[in-house]
DNA sequence: GTCAATGCAAACTCTTTGCAATCTG
DNA sequence: CAGATTGCAAAGAGTTTGCATTGAC
């Protein structure tokens, strides 16, 4: 991220205006932390949304910011890079081949794609580093997670 | 991973060859350590891999399994879905963009590609479940880590 | 037989939770 | 002012480590 600072203040404007809307109250906790990620360049973890946020508010707790972002993934105001979950998973297979992630139950599928393994690497990638692998992933909720959601819909019907 | 039974044989064949090779021992426990993670459909955690190995091999113990994971993500010859590091990363950016991920020390950079964004999800991805986001991943080491790798071969030399 | 690898238990790191005090709407 | 939110401290996950014992080469 890391926009012009017009840039900012018209995202925390955004955020302020969508915390309103999802009926959550609107602390300074919450205004900081969400600023910290939006100004980073590269994607903190919380230990570094933390020490950020503590140079402007040296009273804020860890907890609160692990407790505020989790808030804010939950309503979409902010992602994850790759999964939410702690769990490392792994692969048997080196080669190349793509995944699709549930976003619920974090379970991984493979599929393999000519098209996707023949994608060049744009000029931009190239000017950040040496690429050593390319992986296409796509998330959602995967089939057995999409009947449960079902069962639990008309359950509540 | 999956595949028929000569598949496996085949895969468990090249692995332990792939052990001697890095002049490591070939034990037991890292042959079915492997086995479990080759024989998954999906992609196992820490956990799941350590149920599996100990129905047929009731002594073997969960740093084991940790430790062996690890030796074979060195090695090569395992590889981990998404970050093999814990710590969770966020973005503040929910658009469609893409990443460059580090390989070293984990910090990941966001580029935009209309190319990448253009990309049609495949049928056997359908049939997996139902797509939300889409998302290219790059991975290798990044400038920094780059320039630091260069100055320790230098300082060797 | 030697030294790497294992099993056990304890340490460590990251994250979550219970509860009283505080602040938002 | 009521109830959500915070800070603190303690508990919970997941992972790593030190050391004596075991097993591969």
């Amino acid at each position: 991220m890391k926009g012009n600072p017009e840039d900012l203040q018209q995202r925390m404007d955004r955020f302020e205006e969508a915390l309103r809307r999802s009926g959550v109250k609107v602390t300074h906790q919450r205004l900081e932390i969400f600023r910290q990620v939006a100004m980073s360049r590269d994607h903190p973890d919380v230990e570094t949304v933390y020490r950020g946020v503590r140079e402007r508010m040296p009273t804020v707790s860890l907890d609160t910011v692990y407790r505020t972002l989790r808030l804010l993934l939950g309503l979409g105001l902010l992602d994850t890079l790759g999964l939410p979950r702690r769990r490392v998973r792994f692969d048997a297979d080196v080669s190349a081949h793509h995944h699709f992630v549930c976003t619920r139950c974090g379970t991984a599928h493979d599929f393999r794609s000519d098209e996707f393994n023949g994608l060049r690497v744009p000029e931009a990638v190239k000017a950040l580093g040496s690429v050593e692998r390319m992986c296409v992933q796509f998330r959602g909720l995967c089939l057995r997670c999409s009947r449960r959601e079902g069962r639990k819909q008309s359950a509540r019907a």
